[in-house]
DNA sequence: CTCCTTTGTGAATGCCTATTCACACTATAG
DNA sequence: CTATAGTGTGAATAGGCATTCACAAAGGAG
């Protein structure tokens, strides 16, 4: 009874969000539309003044995190012009984003996610090259700047970084947070930035970052 | 009518595999117990004779996966006694797997494997788990031959390992195959390579793989 | 103030699902 | 041959789900 009235497009905003939290928390395969208006308050028929489906919810939903992840890469790139400094600031605010949201990222990788529907199939995709490419892009810069080695393909490398990040995310929610990923990302991102980064000099034998443990 | 009657075992090990198959082609969602049976030409209640719920006929499914992944570790081990050799292979190995089955190892990484289901979700941490030491040991055993830096754990470069495969693995499927995960892999492992293969000499300026492209 | 559009409600519908159960068949042990 | 345990059948149950629809309230435009 008697929740107020809110403009579609404010309600949009919150449907969406809530959806969000909800997969965050519980996992993509309990998000209902029950669910996600009992959240709100509201009751399952009024979420379809607002999206004609839950399909459309779901897309609403990615695009949060197609848009956080852009965020980051713009984010790192007005705090340091350095690649390397960029890339590991990046892996940082990654893992930051996977444990504040759970099972948020999972999504975007999560069969469920894109099960039978070909076009959210083909989005999910656009996505995750975009965030790549992105990537790549800093890498291809850092090689232009001598600090990345030249012999490999940026595209290849932004692969590699979210191969970095991606198992041990899942692995740290299986393992309800025994696993550490901040402590692996920082022990992987030692031995990625010593895979990619420019040989220093013909031979000079310097290697700053190749130290014990 | 008439299907002809088997010995439990026999159907046990068959529901397994179709199990399997199906969610290698269609996803674990669409996996249900009206589709295992028609696809081995029984009724639906037919399976309770053989499994007591379909989180059994699961279990029996990444009983599949999980041996799977240890006989490929064994194979590269019987195959090759140089550590990095034995990566490599794995590498392959682990590939070949994925485009053979598609959507299966996707299960093991899958939130809906294990979403409600905290003991399968135990089982599949510690079979990954178990594939990681498995790979853990590789490198050590490459750190003693000399081959494998010795500052660097054999967890992270394991962990890095699943890395080069995984989130390739997951857009190769996006893409409906127009995603190169073998390409991908070869150019991974050059990178990997790189990364963990030990200094050879104090200065001699050998890089074998650092060739271009 | 009144009308009409927008937003929220609650019940109903229809689909898909796992699971159960009473029954039927069949092979084999005795 | 016959009884019995093991295996397959078909119908029925029950729960969850997205979605629809007729109706109600609310609030801004005129």
């Amino acid at each position: 009874m008697s929740t107020e009235k809110l403009t579609t497009e404010i309600r949009k905003e919150q449907i969406a969000q809530v959806a969000f939290g909800l997969i965050a928390t519980h996992g993509i395969k309990k998000l209902s539309m029950g669910r996600v208006a009992r959240t709100i308050g509201l009751v399952p028929s009024a979420l379809y003044r607002h999206f004609a489906s839950k399909d459309e919810i779901l897309d609403a939903v990615l695009d949060l995190i197609g848009d956080r992840l852009l965020e980051n890469v713009k984010a790192v790139c007005e705090q340091s012009t350095d690649a390397l400094e960029r890339l590991n600031l990046l892996l940082k605010l990654h893992i930051i984003f996977i444990r504040e949201n759970q099972g948020a990222i999972r999504v975007v990788f999560s069969e469920d996610a894109h099960a039978d529907n070909p076009a959210r199939r083909r989005r999910l995709y656009d996505m995750i090259q975009r965030y790549l490419a992105k990537i790549a892009e800093i890498v291809a810069q850092g090689q232009e700047q001598g600090v990345i080695r030249p012999d490999v393909e940026p595209a290849t490398v932004s692969m590699m970084f979210l191969g970095m990040i991606q198992p041990a995310a899942i692995l740290w929610q299986m393992s309800d947070g025994a696993f550490d990923v901040t402590k692996h990302g920082e022990k992987a991102w030692k031995l990625f930035h010593d895979a990619i980064q420019a040989k220093v000099g013909p031979c000079d034998g310097t290697h700053d970052s190749a130290r014990r443990n």
